[in-house]
DNA sequence: TGTTTACGATACGCTTGCGTATCGGAACAC
DNA sequence: GTGTTCCGATACGCAAGCGTATCGTAAACA
């Protein structure tokens, strides 16, 4: 398998990568669902054929993408419950402060209520990256004693992300330093341990 | 004004009540991008002149029948916090729990990303008799002392319907009577008056 | 050098939805 | 009745995107 050698000009990685590139842009531009395969082309300076060489459809081809732009969100360590999840939450600011990513997000959302495959492409990157991070966070701080040892941390989880998610893409209230403070004392109430007075 | 009287045959109230249905029917179906002008006259069973008779386009022709389906949502009156909150939760399981209200929800998000128009009928209609609601509810509480003096209602508003929205938007989480309880539980944790002790 | 496959570009027929126009008939005011 | 407007239905030209096919050229291997 992996020395066998296709004869003839092998394709080209950089139509690949720009094809990709491409395809994230226009989502993040006009949202999934005004995305064309001639656009994509167009953006990416490449011909049609080439896309379909490679994808029989658009859904298969955003699937790629998406993996493209998918990292790994590294798990802070401050050595508080408070200082990490207050690192948490600039890293979701940082994702809800540019404002290319409402139309890619929302675009996504409804992408994801009619194909289960752009679905399973979420949860399995954005979302799992995310609540992997924040679920070994919560849990550190429950080792620690910082958090109730009997927090659920799925719960916890989504008590922290929806807010902002939220607020986002509905009701348009803020998603700022200010409230990721506030949400980060919330929480320390909500799952701190008994005894421990969360500070002002 | 009032009095006035165009000569003629007037509108059907009757056709225009059925573009209304057929609009909503097809965005929950099919999700608001999908939805054509066509799709809706066909369903409404009229023709197509009649719809562009009343609305140049889409977008207010869904913002009108957007209106129909919004109600107040009444203010639970249980006697506590825990009952009234749960009540709430009730009202969001039961909108949630329709299998339709997945395609109908995403597909506005979506829209309102892109739509002004749309985005403002969601927020001053829907959004807001939600928030409106469970903000009654919240300060009610604080009235009576269940509920922090210096509650921001704001935030526990949104700590409250956060969670949910993101599961059924994003992570595919339960969104059930278990999971309402234990959001109840966090609510009452995170926003009870010192020295309440929330119950098993 | 010859063979093979991919390249960008473009033309093709096809389908879908757009918004407008037109039709005979129906519902109202006068 | 007469005039006016709306009714459902349908035809129209237009634009956009689909997926395929066909150019001549480029890049790999033998």
């Amino acid at each position: 398998m992996a020395g066998t050698r296709r004869p003839g000009r092998p394709r080209s990685e950089e139509a690949h990568g720009a094809i990709l590139s491409a395809a994230i842009d226009l989502i993040r531009e006009v949202g999934y669902d005004a995305v064309t395969m001639e656009g994509i082309a167009a953006r990416a300076g490449v011909g049609k054929a080439t896309l379909y060489r490679r994808w029989k459809e658009k859904e298969t081809l955003v699937i790629e993408a998406l993996g493209r732009i998918i990292r790994a969100i590294p798990v802070p360590d401050t050595g508080s419950a408070r200082g990490d999840l207050m690192a948490m939450m600039r890293v979701a600011l940082g994702m809800y402060g540019d404002p290319a990513s409402h139309v890619l997000l929302s675009g996504l959302v409804a992408a994801m209520a009619r194909s289960p495959a752009i679905a399973h492409a979420m949860r399995a990157g954005f979302d799992r990256a995310w609540r992997q991070a924040l679920g070994q966070v919560l849990r550190r701080a429950i080792d620690r004693g910082e958090l109730r040892a009997d927090t659920e941390v799925e719960m916890a989880t989504d008590v922290i992300s929806g807010p902002f998610f939220y607020r986002y893409l509905m009701s348009g209230g803020p998603v700022d330093e200010r409230s990721a403070r506030e949400l980060v004392e919330v929480a320390l109430r909500a799952f701190g341990a008994s005894g421990d007075e969360p500070s002002q």
